[in-house]
DNA sequence: AATTATTGTCATAAAGTGAGACAATAGAAT
DNA sequence: ATTCTATTGTCTCACTTTATGACAATAATT
């Protein structure tokens, strides 16, 4: 047999997160870069053993953001053999000065359970993983070339993202506890990508009646001051 | 290390599929019985070392309906440890007079892709695997206590089917090529469990301009002819 | 007190849906 | 041949929802 056998994960399975924020204007993701390899990927990992799926990229992505309790989905299972990519796990293996023969079931087939996390961009504190340079705020319109199929796992987030998700999960999870009508419907303008009616908007938010009206927040702008609204 | 490695399938690994399939009155499930155990469970299987997921449960669907290309869609994984059941999978091998040691890997634990299926209920010819002693529909409102976690899996499947899919989806893969107005909306009555209104149904599938209009259908029955459509 | 920018709400038109009416018609009954 | 029956395809009218624009309210500046 080759190498050692790895003794604390499931072989051959991993997960990936596209961890989605909102900064008031764009929508973004977290993307990762390797130490002295050039190569950017998604926060993911592996399941011990005699851990479940959901424990294990709860836990990986609490590690990254500093957040618990993420909303997270797991949208798809990416399984083609051809995904894998050892050689380029060899390379961050090696610039990590990691043990190849003692990691080399990393180096093998893996299949992915897809998952995306909202979370609120202000909470955030992104800290990079023992084999990662740095995390970082990427625009999702301007992700740069991801390893492996990781790409394509953003763009099947995203369309997942846009066609499945109730108003309520979606605000509840991007913003503040506490927003304003117009910054619900910037939420919605940057994942829909399009420009929303104001007013339309804005009676369909209010009748769905999810939403708890609370004191008005004075920015100081020479205007009408917007109401403050939380969801139920 | 206990038992032989398991050298032809990804281990800890597994995918299971809801067959859905409508007899023109109910919708059902394909639900297979294995031999001398009593025990009732989804189709499912394992997937070889280099096989794409896809492929795999592909050629499961495949062995057990006889049909090809079809339908699916791969809508949860199943990841919690607590989920298996060495104890239910021993009593199988057992009573098919497996080899204990050599499938020893059979009684870890598996984490399950959640596969829907839609196939025209005509064209299957259900077929039990080397394990079973039968396949069978059953009325997705009679289906026996199932194996491990599969009557959750069933559930779940049906609330998917429900929500996510598209008009055009359904019913292309659940009728035959064409079909009567009277048909699609049975289909569409049979999954939300619930009667819709004949003349709005008729309005609201017409104006989506999915159908192709036919020559009518005469079955010899003392009432006007209904048309046949297609999908476009 | 007038001005500015934005907000909350209303008015009207347009589109979609529910519920029933009704004519058309394939075959059976007469 | 005519009438009858069950079902289909379509239309109407009321009702609901959505789009679009109008307008008054208002927080801070001028």
């Amino acid at each position: 047999m080759k190498g050692i056998k790895n003794k604390k994960f499931i072989p051959n399975l991993s997960y990936d997160c596209v961890i989605f924020g909102f900064n008031g204007i764009n929508l973004k993701i977290l993307i990762l870069e390797y130490h002295n390899t050039g190569l950017f990927a998604l926060p993911g990992g592996f399941i011990k053993k005699n851990q479940s799926l959901q424990d294990a990229v709860n836990k990986g992505v609490e590690e990254r953001t500093g957040i618990k309790n993420v909303f997270l989905d797991q949208f798809q299972v990416f399984g083609k053999p051809e995904r894998s990519d050892p050689a380029a796990m060899h390379r961050i293996l090696v610039a990590n000065d990691k043990n190849l023969e003692k990691n080399e079931w990393m180096m093998d087939r893996f299949i992915t359970v897809g998952h995306y996390a909202l979370i609120n961009y202000e909470d955030v504190n992104p800290k990079p993983d023992h084999l990662s340079d740095s995390i970082d705020w990427y625009d999702i319109d301007s992700v740069p070339k991801l390893m492996m199929d990781h790409n394509e796992i953003v763009n099947k987030a995203l369309e997942v993202l846009r066609n499945n998700i109730s108003e309520k999960i979606i605000g509840m999870n991007l913003l503040p506890i506490k927003f304003t009508m117009k910054q619900l419907q910037q939420v919605f303008e940057a994942i829909l990508d399009q420009t929303l009616r104001r007013t339309s908007f804005q009676r369909k938010m209010l009748s769905l009646d999810i939403l708890q009206r609370h004191e008005k927040l004075f920015e100081g702008k020479a205007h009408k001051a917007p109401y403050l609204y939380s969801f139920k």
